[in-house]
DNA sequence: CATTACTTTCAGTATATTCTGAAAGTAGGA
DNA sequence: TCCTACTTTCAGAATATACTGAAAGTAATG
């Protein structure tokens, strides 16, 4: 039996709570474990820390750190002496944040745009009721998630105390 | 072979592009077809149109129907003289958007918190160099976590006018 | 150039999620 | 009460997603 100290228990608890999290927002829940891991990790940790530490296989941990890199919430870092590549999390709250919003545009906000647009286009000039509808439906929400996205686009931009004075008006 | 309007085919591709998106953002794709079908219709439609239409399973339609109406985003209508339910959408997207903020911040963002909190605690009386990272780690994750659930209730309570205005000042 | 220390790939396997369809449940109307 | 029109459930099948581990690839080092 491994005794574990309260850090272990807390970090722990931090790691499968992120990965389960993870997976109700579209991202593998290895991914978010490994992303929580190195995020609570006070030093840069190589492939096969990672895998010891989560009991993952060489590929699973591979692929994951790959994937994370892409988001770059993640890094590589390469130390002096050694052959082998070592990772850290970025550690800024808000720069996190900030990334994935962007990901997030990038990977769904823009896709869904093209749809509706060419949706939108092709009823256009259509002149029966249902597609008049149709048409207005599909224009309604093309603004609205054009403008959602350019909103996240600024605010990604911007300090993070310009948006915190902003959100702390909304809520008070 | 069935001739093919304009119209179906837009709201054909509609249907497919919103159930692809789902995907990604964690809603599964029969759900997510089935809003897109009844956000383009005219009329309340009934379980057998859906399943005719999406061509799916009863039980398939009945589970996804179900889901749908739990997170407010259609309801069921009566009508006279008919013995079956019938279904329609809100169409409104600013009000879609509030629903699906509030559903996602209760189903995602709570959960978060609770998390963090639970790992900022367990930490916050311990004194070495390690706990008092992971310590702070959390705390700033919690806080922002907590900033962001709160500002998007605040807005999913604001007047659609209001934010339009805020936004619009974010992004010139 | 051969060895060593790694990284990358990927076919096969395991797991999780979604879907089907038929059977059981429910309630209005005769 | 029974019939009929519908709704709900759920075991098993289909599909999609994630994971393993061993083999192949790569490049630094001596």
């Amino acid at each position: 039996m491994e005794a574990t100290t309260p850090l272990q228990d807390a970090r722990d608890e931090f790691i499968a709570g992120w990965g389960t999290l993870g997976s109700s927002w579209g991202i593998n829940r290895t991914m978010a474990q490994i992303h929580a891991f190195l995020l609570t990790s006070t030093r840069p940790l190589s492939t096969d820390e990672i895998m010891e530490a989560l009991q993952i296989s060489r590929g699973n941990a591979h692929g994951n750190i790959r994937e994370l890199v892409g988001w770059t919430l993640i890094r590589s870092v390469i130390k002096k002496g050694e052959r082998k590549e070592f990772f850290e999390a970025e550690k800024d709250v808000w720069k996190i944040a900030c990334t994935i919003a962007r990901e997030r545009k990038r990977r769904e906000i823009e896709p869904a745009l093209e749809i509706l647009k060419s949706c939108s286009d092709q009823t256009k000039d259509l002149k029966d009721k249902e597609s008049k509808a149709f048409h207005a439906q599909m224009t309604e929400l093309r603004d609205f998630v054009s403008l959602s996205g350019r909103a996240l686009e600024s605010a990604a931009k911007t300090e993070q105390s310009k948006i915190l004075k902003v959100a702390a008006r909304f809520i008070s």
